[in-house]
DNA sequence: TTATTTTTTTAGATTAGTCTAAATTTTTTA
DNA sequence: TAAAAAATTTAGACTAATCTAAAAAAATAA
């Protein structure tokens, strides 16, 4: 078995190498709130392991075992998302911190079964895959708002920010996951995107269309 | 907040001082598996935080507010097992040690919406009763089978060992909560106790009866 | 009530995970 | 391509939780 802190980590250097190539040192320092001479003695200590491919100054990624728990992670992760909001009524904005520790739970039985009670998910509250047992998952292609020409509908289907300041300013201009949209406008002066929801159109910041994900 | 390791010795402590007076040492030591050493230093760092009253080589008690974390803890353990056998459909002798890990999920909300969603059960799977949001819980009377007289009848309503073997022989004997049965027989020899459950007669040692407790 | 046994505490180490400060390596810039 | 800047690693220290071995206190027995 894996300490928390190691499952922290293969899940911090999974994110960050899930489109590129290599993690750096302080890329991962960053995304766990830690310094970069910390990063350093565990990135050994998983190395080690055979968890992950190290070479000093240059980064890393996950071996195949590091990527498969590192994938029993965040499948537990997003389940028990799904769980909270689903189940016990919690909101798409405040489950994530509750999800971090409960991802932690060791026990494969358990994930499964509530996987099973749950009617097996194939994404969690915030649009996000959700790996099965075997750790595979389907990755539709997505695209930001930004990315979209004028006209053009689709289904809000993502985000890619997930704090809960944007995830509630989504909710109340009723911009959430399954909305169908379409783009109707484009500021010029500052790319502003107005799209209209239902019967309402709303003006967005390119910021926040930057971070909203629709499937065409 | 409290360390997970902090935690674990309250809850030991409340066991062991749920009827008499204080836990020792060597008691809390051999509860937790670990050495009277350790306890020792644990100890001291609990009464600096004032969550127990210590006197050097005289054991322990809980003050109120260690009692509210324990009673906090043991509150989580129940609704954590009763989810898992009533939603999850676990059998009663293995959810123990997936509790153990679940009870220290810290967040309070989490907990008091699980409790609504499961409809504020007053008993775990194996009788024990769980406090409600305000540590509170009734303490009916029970009584271990050894303990009763020739003929009289009760319901099985809890149990003194909560290993998984003993649950499971109890299983197979159909001897689980909630079961009325009658003793109709105690063997001088030693002390085995024939009880009617259903239309069944089964033959339970001194050492089952001891650890069978029935409301009458 | 003194000696023996048991229990508990203290002393000193160890491991995981973290930190700051300093040294080293790599990258960027001039 | 040499100097400056940025990134990374090393050195040394700290805390929480644990351990073994030794010392001290309390309980028990002679
Ligand atoms: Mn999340
Ligand atoms: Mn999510
Ligand atoms: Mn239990
Ligand atoms: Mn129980």
């Amino acid at each position: 078995m894996n300490t928390l802190a190691e499952e922290n980590y293969l899940k911090a250097i999974y994110h960050l190498t899930e489109n590129d190539g290599n993690a750096s040192t302080n890329q991962i320092a960053s995304s766990l709130n830690t310094k970069a001479s910390s990063v350093t003695d565990m990135l050994k200590k998983l190395a080690d392991k055979a968890l992950i491919n190290y070479t000093p100054y240059q980064g890393v990624n996950l071996t195949p075992s590091g990527e498969k728990i590192a994938l029993g992670i965040i499948r537990k992760h997003r389940l028990w998302e799904y769980f909270l909001v689903e189940k016990l009524n919690f909101k798409w904005d405040q489950v994530h911190d509750l999800a971090e520790e409960m991802e932690h739970i060791s026990s494969e039985e358990l994930i499964d079964r509530l996987d099973q009670f749950m009617g097996y998910p194939t994404h969690d509250p915030h649009g996000d895959p959700i790996p099965d047992c075997n750790g595979r998952f389907n990755t539709h292609e997505l695209k930001p708002v930004s990315a979209v020409t004028i006209n053009q509908c689709g289904v809000i289907s993502g985000v890619r920010d997930h704090s809960s300041s944007f995830l509630q300013y989504l909710d109340k201009q009723q911009l959430t996951i399954g909305c169908k949209i379409i783009i109707t406008d484009i500021i010029e002066y500052d790319h502003s995107v107005v799209v209209q929801t239902g019967n309402k159109e709303v003006q967005i910041s390119r910021e926040v269309a930057n971070n909203l994900l629709i499937a065409l």
